[in-house]
DNA sequence: ACCTTTGTTAACCAAATGGTTAAACTATTT
DNA sequence: AAATAGTTTAACCATTTGGTTAACAAAGGT
């Protein structure tokens, strides 16, 4: 007895997505992928063959996710100013709605490296060119203070993401409730827009 | 024939916080401990009983050193620009001699949420409450924009730490090499205090 | 209707893994 | 040096875990 087709590759991602993001590789079980599919285990191996191989579709998944958005950072056609604005709101929207995922690329890259390595070498990646190029630009019209533009490149991601990443312990060092934080987080687009803009304009 | 004797306990700890810190609590292995340690499993187990004894030893041993370097951004007695400057170096050193202890410890709150609670219960956390009245104080006297506090110490937490936990991803988007990298994570303690003050000062 | 391909399950398997035990070895006390 | 207490090891154990298999059901083609 069959039940309604649905596509059960799909359920089974949907569900590896759901395991992993929240256990990470190692802390996830195929089992527990099942159940939450609730298919037999076997499924998960007739479609992916191997646990490896299903955390590497996910993790496909998820950086198939961010990528557009770090690509819109670094070459879009907007100015700089404009950018760091659209930034902060898109960017952290996007995390709102996939709130496991930033710190699920994270720690899997950290915690398995030649993973990453291997992973890095065919994935391609989009170059930071333009908006370095558009940095130093805005520095030599000395629009805004002279810079290394890769830092506030990663001053921009750092304050993004890591609010959500490091949510358990800076919540605690702030000594704010669920609620609070959640509006905190809420709050960051404008904040992180105005701040970023106040750190480096003349 | 007993080796020349040193102390066991210390040795297991020394090894536990190397595997578990590389690692994790879900991807290491007590016989990877073991190993490393050069002895045999069961004396994990004999002085510290359990895996999730043995973890919970190494989290606290990283959480204890880790709390000093928090308490003194949020209750010394330097004024608020000192205290950026004196984070910015400080913290950075710190985290660059302890490269995996962020990481873990995030990883480790992130991946299990009750032992999360439950540690956070016990462990007595500094209040944030001096350094929240001094930046309220600055901006009453208008000494600085008005922000919310809590933002800035998201702010300052996020721009020193994100940089070595997300390592892997920004060095990717930055597009830099290892060593290019090192270099704007060296350079980082300068940038972070003039960034910083930047942000908020009139 | 019959055959083939595809999808699905229950039962099974071997390896890995956290943990235990009993015995041996070392140091300390008497 | 005999007894005792503490330390260390090899071997073992039970459970978990990723993965396989064989049988079976459904669907499609002929």
């Amino acid at each position: 007895m069959k039940k309604i087709e649905i596509n059960t590759e799909e359920i089974i991602l949907k569900s590896a997505i759901t395991i992993f993001h929240k256990k990470g590789l190692a802390g996830s079980r195929m089992q527990e992928i099942a159940d939450e599919a609730g298919i037999n285990k076997a499924m998960l191996h007739y479609y992916f063959r191997s646990k490896q191989l299903l955390f590497e579709a996910v993790f496909k998944n998820a950086f198939m996710q961010l990528a557009p958005q770090i690509q819109q950072v670094l070459n879009s056609e907007d100015s700089l100013f404009e950018k760091i604005e659209n930034f902060a709101d898109k960017y952290i929207s996007f995390i709102m709605e996939n709130r496991f995922l930033p710190t699920f690329i994270i720690q899997e890259l950290n915690n398995n490296p030649d993973f990453a390595k291997n992973f890095f070498i065919q994935a391609e990646f989009p170059k930071p060119t333009h908006f370095l190029l558009q940095i130093e630009e805005e520095i030599r019209k000395e629009s805004i203070l002279p810079i290394n533009p890769k830092q506030l490149l990663i001053d921009m991601f750092s304050l993004a993401v890591f609010p959500f990443v490091g949510s358990p312990l800076l919540q605690k060092i702030s000594n704010s409730t669920d609620e609070e934080y959640d509006n905190l987080l809420l709050e960051r687009k404008k904040h992180l827009a105005s701040m970023l803009i106040n750190s480096i304009k003349k």
